[in-house]
RNA sequence: GGAGAAAUGGCAGAGUGGUCGAAUGCGGCGGUCUUGAAAACCGUUGAUCGUUUACGCGGUCCGGGGGUUCGAAUCCCUCUUUCUCCGCCA
């Protein structure tokens, strides 16, 4: 979330900003700079009560141990009346901080100054292209009829343990899951992040930290009994470790990612679109996230994207990067870019990863900061994250893009990873 | 799941109702000494909210929440976590 200073000091910026998300923050910044000019308000009168309370009692200690109690009496005489004052005064603060934190929550994140307006992903922006297209017949199969003929992925089987969205992989299929997982880590680690191998579940804390909650609960399978969240993405537990953290300057960057299941509820997502693997409900992805100083945060956005680059090429997948619209991107981001692979059998392209900068929304939230070496002070870091990757897409171009007459061709770069070159 | 013990600053560890934000040690930072370093010695060293042009000043925080009291790290309730013992278990 912002903070409440922003909005104090920068209120027209952060209207105008908040436009390229077709977001009115009019009404809610006006709200919010009454709420916090109360809440000062109110702590101001508060302190005084408590400081002249503070000193009243001291002196009652004071005068006890000198055996006086006649004027120790006296003197307690005026501490019921403030008592009175300060407690109703902590309720109204109490009431005002909890109404701004809910309005603050409202506020999307402040978009950085290359995101440009848009209404939705239509007016995404292309800025790289690359790798081969594949050389296809007209008549390349999907995945969904390709994992059939080979038996590597079984949807149905899926249908029968759990429902739909929950793939069974199989033999070839399941040894391809568990070489590409292992290829995205060891890549990883060459680019310089260290593993993590995290809790699926997490506790509501860690949903507000990186914003799944309060507003997005829908999105995540809620295991009610303990009140735990099946996460929809690494990012969350590998990002809530910083909660509440007060980093030292010369750690920065941090650099981590993390291997883990994915489950994501999906209501009421429905269509040709979502055929196959192209939308589950739980599947494998390896995420990296960084925490940045700063003015270092659009670098470290560089290297990100570069590093996903570098991965789509070793698999020999034709990509293009999307620089999202204010539309398109998500709410607490400033900054995302796309990744898309093309499929030739469903000829189009499909999302497998996206790589954003939250700045300080994330870290304001977790109360992730850094001290500051010259001026002592403690600052927000920023947080950033991008999938590499999300596997079940790219599996589908996979499978589509290298189908032949013999069987599935693997990429040279997965052979090591698979122990095999074909799939038949 | 049952019984008991505990939770204090970066770490270790005192403190059981009145200048306690908290002794002491370690660590960190600054300094003296030294050609340099070590040792020794001296000083300093938490977070957070508010206020102030500023120097400052005030409030809150001793696992979380609530309560008793003029006053709580200290007493009471409750939750969580850790340790020990028992049970169960991959």
């Amino acid at each position: 979330m912002l903070t409440s200073g922003i909005i104090r000091e920068k209120r027209d910026f952060v209207i105008e900003k908040l436009k390229v998300k077709n977001f009115d923050a009019t009404e809610i910044t006006a709200k919010i700079i009454e709420t916090d000019t109360r809440r000062r308000d109110i702590q101001v009168r508060a302190d005084s009560l408590m400081s002249e309370m503070n000193r009243i009692s001291k002196v009652i200690g004071k005068l006890y141990a000198e055996n006086k109690k006649a004027e120790a009496d006296a003197a307690r005489a005026r501490t019921g009346e403030l008592k009175e004052e300060i407690k109703e005064l902590s309720l109204k603060r109490a009431e005002a901080e909890d109404l701004l934190n809910e309005l603050l929550v409202q506020l999307p994140n402040l978009p950085h100054e290359s995101v440009k307006p848009g209404k939705g992903e239509n007016e995404n922006e292309t800025i790289r292209e690359g790798g081969k297209m594949p050389a296809m017949s007209e008549d390349a199969l999907p995945h969904w009829d390709l994992i059939k003929r080979y038996d590597i992925i079984d949807i149905e089987l899926g249908n029968k343990l759990t429902g739909a969205g929950f793939p069974v992989y199989k033999g070839k299929g399941a040894r391809l899951q568990r070489a590409l997982i292992n290829f995205f880590l060891d890549e990883g680690e060459k680019a310089g992040f260290s593993e993590i191998l995290p809790p699926v579940l997490v506790n509501e804390e860690s949903g507000f930290g990186t914003g799944q909650l309060p507003d997005k609960e829908g999105q995540m399978y809620h295991v009610t009994e303990d009140n735990l969240y099946l996460i929809p993405t690494a990012e969350v537990p590998i990002t809530n470790i910083y909660r509440d953290v007060i980093l030292e300057e010369e750690q920065l960057p941090v650099m981590n990612m993390g291997y883990t299941q994915c489950f994501r509820r999906e209501a009421g997502s429905w269509g040709a679109h979502v055929r196959g693997l192209n939308r589950l409900h739980q599947f494998d992805k390896v995420e990296i996230v960084v925490i940045s100083h700063p003015s270092k945060s659009y670098e470290t956005l560089d290297m990100m994207l570069k590093h996903v680059e570098h991965l789509v090429n070793l698999l020999e997948l034709p990509y293009r990067v999307l620089r999202l619209c204010g539309g398109d991107i998500s709410f607490t981001s400033a900054l995302t870019y796309d990744f898309e692979v093309w499929s030739a059998g469903q000829k189009r392209w499909l999302e497998v990863s996206s790589v954003s900068n939250f700045e300080s929304f994330q870290s304001n939230r977790l109360k992730c900061r850094y001290r500051d070496k010259e001026t002592k002070q403690n600052q927000l870091v920023h947080t950033l994250n991008g999938s590499a990757l999300a596997l079940p897409r790219i599996v589908a171009a996979l499978l589509e893009n290298n189908q032949t007459p013999r069987g599935i061709r693997v990429p040279a770069a997965l052979i090591p990873y698979t122990g095999f070159d074909i799939i038949d």
